[in-house]
DNA sequence: TCTGGGGTCCTAGGACCC
DNA sequence: TCTGGGGTCCTAGGACCC
């Protein structure tokens, strides 16, 4: 008997939860009927397609391209900012309803989940399942997903990309021959666009041809890539669907400002508001970090990066700003930049580092870094801001993940 | 009014050590 | 003098995902 694994995929996930939503509040129009798209704001540089409904796509327009360029394509396209608290919302309502299906549900991502249904089949197909939970989910929560079926993960998240919208797929291992290998290469997940272009100079055009290649030659080609992808194009993965979330990696935020910046003082200001909301959420998860990365993006996109290494983990706002001061003297060609980031990895629980903190300086650091932050909370992001971003006409805490005004980063509060 | 932001993982090359 | 070689750590960059 094997694990039914499902995938559970929301329809233009953005789209579907404003439409759902306008709906809901008195709105005439559905705009999953309309040519419509969930895009940034041009005039902070921000212009560009985070998803689109099923008639834009008939006009071509592709998630990632410019709202200039989707619009010259449909000049009627009607363009909604994002509010990804709303996402958050529907994310999390989907999710709480899946729970009566399964103890076994992996979030992978704001709009996608898998769920190990092993339990849920007491007199029940696979499908008539899935057919109930899509059902429910369109009628409780007015959005519509595609659900993928399968023995792994990846078949059942390859088959949630069948047709869509509001649609049950298949894709056991027996059915791999005739509904996965006739497709394009660059329909199996894990491959990009410079994959696609190294198997195709191979000869190498469906998903077939590469399952039927010696996956020692792929090997060859693409290293420890290659080889996941060749198991990939055999149907090959037996990763669990976890329910508990690894533990963090690194963490960052990066901003493209509305103006391309020309001198050091002002991007110190903005490495520094970067650094506050970084920060903070390193705190939050009370964790330290070794190692910090800033990265610039000229105004020509050229990006590069550069990073350090600290003698000791740390969760010091300051410690944090004068290294990426450092960083960014050392580093910038002198170009207008027109996007700056930060990230911190080689993460510890902070646990260790407070047991054996022994220099009063830094206990005294440590000790303003909690009050901000308790400030904060308590009042407002605004409440307390360093006097340099006065008179800057900067955001003091960008990247907000904390602030309903500003967009927050998504990852950190799933 | 032209091109986002959050992640993870892998590889190459150099420094350094034995 | 004619130049090994395996291992680890560090940094930069790239590939992929949503």
């Amino acid at each position: 008997m094997y694990k039914p694994i499902f995938h559970i995929d929301v329809n233009s996930a953005y789209l579907s939860w404003e439409a759902a939503y306008q709906l809901e509040n008195g709105s005439s129009i559905d705009l999953r009927t309309i040519p419509s798209v969930i895009g940034g704001n041009e005039k902070s540089r921000h212009g560009i397609v985070l998803a689109k409904s099923i008639p834009a796509k008939k006009y071509n327009i592709q998630t990632g391209e410019t709202l200039f360029s989707a619009r010259s394509k449909c000049p009627n396209l009607v363009v909604i900012p994002p509010r990804y608290n709303l996402y958050m919302k529907c994310s999390k309502a989907m999710v709480d309803l899946l729970t009566a299906y399964s103890p076994t549900i992996q979030r992978y991502s704001i709009d996608e989940v898998f769920i190990d249904c092993s339990g849920a089949l007491i007199n029940n197909t696979p499908i008539n399942l899935a057919l109930e939970i899509k059902d429910r989910i369109k009628e409780e929560l007015g959005f519509t997903v595609n659900i993928g079926i399968s023995t792994n993960k990846l078949l059942a998240k390859m088959a949630s990309e069948f047709e869509k919208p509001d649609k049950v797929h298949t894709l056991f291992p027996d059915e791999i021959p005739t509904k996965m290998w006739p497709l394009p290469i660059k329909d199996l997940f894990m491959v990009g666009s410079s994959t696609k272009r190294k198997l195709q100079s191979k000869g190498i055009m469906t998903i077939g041809e590469l399952a039927r290649c010696d996956s020692s030659y792929v090997y060859s080609w693409l290293k420890s890539h290659g080889t996941l992808i060749w198991n990939y194009a055999n149907g090959i993965e037996n990763s669990p669907v976890r329910n508990e979330q690894l533990p963090m990696k690194g963490l960052g935020n990066s901003t493209t400002l509305p103006f391309d910046i020309t001198d050091a003082r002002t991007a110190h200001i903005v490495l520094l508001s970067l650094i506050e909301t970084v920060s903070i959420r390193l705190r939050v998860a009370n964790k330290c970090a070794q190692v910090i990365s800033i990265s610039l993006k000229n105004n020509e996109f050229i990006s590069y990066s550069h990073q350090r290494k600290l003698h000791t983990p740390t969760d010091s706002t300051n410690i944090f700003y004068e290294q990426a001061k450092t960083l960014f003297n050392e580093c910038w060609k002198g170009e207008p930049l027109r996007h700056l980031g930060v990230h911190y990895s080689h993460l510890c629980s902070n646990d260790f580092f407070q047991l054996s903190m022994f220099q009063k300086q830094a206990e005294n650091q440590r000790m303003l870094d909690k009050t901000i932050d308790n400030l904060r909370i308590k009042y407002g992001n605004k409440s307390i801001i360093r006097s340099c971003f006065l008179e800057s006409g900067l955001n003091p805490l960008m990247g907000g993940v904390l602030d309903e005004e500003d967009y927050p980063m998504m990852s950190s509060l799933l």
